[in-house]
DNA sequence: GTCTATACATAGATAGAC
DNA sequence: GTCTATCTATGTATAGAC
């Protein structure tokens, strides 16, 4: 899926990667719809765990910046965000990751914009959230392609705003 | 593309969508690949269009704002994202539009960042663009997924950031 | 420019033997 | 749990008639 993209996750590659034969992945998963939300699944619980130790670790939002600028997370981001265009299932399942994700980012954001003299009703700790995470990816999006242009400047913007909350 | 992601353009769903017989597609395009390097021109064409008029408007970032939290923009670029994944020929097209993109923004952000009296060591141009940019994006992303749980929080902070540039 | 005919490859999925 | 056999649908692409 990293590789070449969803439309290229097929039975027969699969199985071949697996040394086994194609009807085997049928056996396991009876439609390709299972075997993605089953992908899906597995991935949304590692980030889970990954996240929650980010979060809870002393530089939550360095460590939020550094999954989410993660080139090959980005990519494949956005391959289940396309994948979720036209396949419901996935997009709900997105929808509830969402959900907990900025459910558990919203709680450390408040306690990190408070205790730096923020407002919360002008930086409302989830907004804050969803911002900083977008530019991580929009950073990592352009590097998968090979753009790196302007990262170093973008780097540095963002380095000084995180040195206010965590020197 | 929009409705069914890129796996779902065929030269079958075309033609039906035409009226025609899906052999009339590799009449006008040989493959596949020509066909959605086309499309990307075409795009890509109108958008830096589109893009020119809004630079030279009075409300540049706000205008580029617009554009690009826009959820049907936001949706397809996410989809020749993936599609770039596999095929090397559009990622590099990409490439391509990003550049003649960046350029064209730079200029603009650079008047702009300067006459609010801001240092452009410390905000290059082009790394402002991106982050707005970014931004944009990620709220579009999570629209047309159907979720808008921070966004009018998001969108209130933003705006106060613009007003400081274009009152 | 549009059609019919056709080839060839690939994908998803099921049945049943071992 | 893994295999062989097999069906059926779909996709890309070419040749040649009109």
């Amino acid at each position: 899926m990293r590789e070449q993209g969803y439309a290229a996750v097929t039975s027969r590659r699969i199985a071949e990667r697996a040394g086994l034969k194609p009807q085997l992945v049928h056996y396991y998963f009876r439609t390709m719809d299972e075997l993605f939300l089953a992908l899906l699944h597995r991935l949304t619980d590692a980030y889970l765990v990954q996240f929650a130790r980010t979060l809870a670790s002393d530089t939550p939002l360095r460590g939020l910046w550094d999954i989410s600028s993660n080139p090959e997370t980005a990519a494949l981001t956005t391959e289940f965000l396309a994948l979720a265009n036209h396949r419901k299932d996935i997009g709900a399942e997105i929808i509830r990751l969402n959900r907990r994700m900025r459910s558990m980012q919203a709680e450390v954001f408040k306690q990190v914009l408070q205790s730096a003299g923020f407002d919360l009703e002008e930086y409302p700790p989830e907004a804050v959230a969803v911002v900083l995470e977008s530019i991580a990816r929009g950073i990592a999006l352009e590097s998968a392609l090979g753009i790196t242009r302007s990262h170093a400047g973008m780097r540095a913007l963002v380095e000084r705003y995180l040195a206010k909350f965590e020197p």
